[in-house]
DNA sequence: CTCCGAGTAGAACGGTCTGTCCAGTATGAT
DNA sequence: ATCATACTGGACAGACCGTTCTACTCGGAG
């Protein structure tokens, strides 16, 4: 217990969404831990026991976001078999990210402006998801049966973060509208006849 | 003299110039205004004397990155008067870029992930400098006689930004590819038959 | 009962941040 | 020669940064 106690006490997990939710809405390296302990109603000692510093609770940020996008992604992709009916999907939840009060933009590229050396564990966690994203989408677009593969999971990358900036910036809903119509013509473009 | 001297003397170009570089390079918020001084060479009254604040470097910062690439396009369009040319020209300028060592992404696009509150001055001139760049594309679209040219307009935008992340974040090389086919793509597709 | 882990409360550390102030210097126009 | 202007040098205040410290409470396990 004492070993698992620091991964899942009460007040580390108030802490790790307390940060979350401020990292995400108004940026990190700005942000200080004083704002976070008092938010999340804890005392310093309480935070250093559980994060060694602040970097650390950054890091659990960035993971705990890749975390939860993993396994909603992996709940979703029980709702179907179809690979081309789980792409649009996929890019339907994007289109309904952005539209949804109090987007920010994508986390992960977010946090990457924040950090710019490229060796730093923060560029290393975003580069991590992005491997990951890539891959899932290149799994459904093989299995879709899609031409040139690569191609076509480098084109709905491209998508996905122009979207996740559009929507952050511009307006969301044209964004989103202007998303699914590129991300349909892509991938019924590309199928393959059969 | 005195009136102008505060735009043109020559201690205030290095500490813009100098900012610029660290800005983007770096990031906004978290460097000092110690090492802009100690880099352009100049003191902290000097400083304070051409910017009243740290902001106010800051958002000459985002307008005269704006105002750069507003004449660089200007003298771009100077090379040819066919439209679709032109558009092509300034999606292969992005590509270009991307793959230039030092490239950090866009710098609109990191300086909002800075700045979260969008009526902040930073937000509201990356709004301005993303409503003109709009515009330009839109009258390219049109001149070109492209159907739909609203959606044309938003595709290619979505494509610029995501190619400004992915260059930064993934294989700007590989990004450069995609950027150019998927932009010769939709400036194609979209042509009136005349 | 005793002990220990996990929490509270709050002070304090050294460092860095933006911004201000004082004193002195070189230059160039009048 | 004078005088405003733009600069240099360094010290300084006040706030905030991440981090560490002491001292105390409480509940449950041995």
């Amino acid at each position: 217990m004492s070993v698992t106690s620091s991964r899942t006490s009460a007040a580390r997990a108030r802490l790790l969404d307390t940060a979350s939710r401020i990292f995400y809405a108004d940026g990190i390296r700005h942000v200080g831990v004083d704002r976070i302990i008092a938010e999340a109603g804890v005392t310093r000692v309480t935070f250093y026991r559980h994060f060694p510093s602040k970097e650390d609770l950054v890091l659990a940020y960035i993971e705990q976001r890749d975390q939860q996008i993993r396994a909603a992604a992996t709940q979703a992709f029980r709702a179907s078999t179809d690979p081309e009916e789980l792409l649009l999907m996929l890019m339907a939840g994007f289109g309904e990210e952005i539209c949804r009060p109090g987007f920010r933009g994508c986390p992960f590229i977010n946090a990457a402006a924040e950090y710019s050396d490229p060796d730093h564990p923060v560029r290393l966690a975003v580069r991590t998801h992005r491997s990951w994203f890539r891959q899932t989408v290149k799994n459904l677009v093989t299995a879709a049966g899609c031409r040139d593969s690569e191609h076509t999971t480098a084109a709905l990358v491209l998508l996905r973060d122009g979207a996740m900036t559009g929507g952050d910036l511009d307006n969301p809903e044209a964004v989103q509208v202007q998303l699914m119509h590129a991300a349909h013509t892509i991938i019924t473009d590309r199928r393959n006849p059969q």
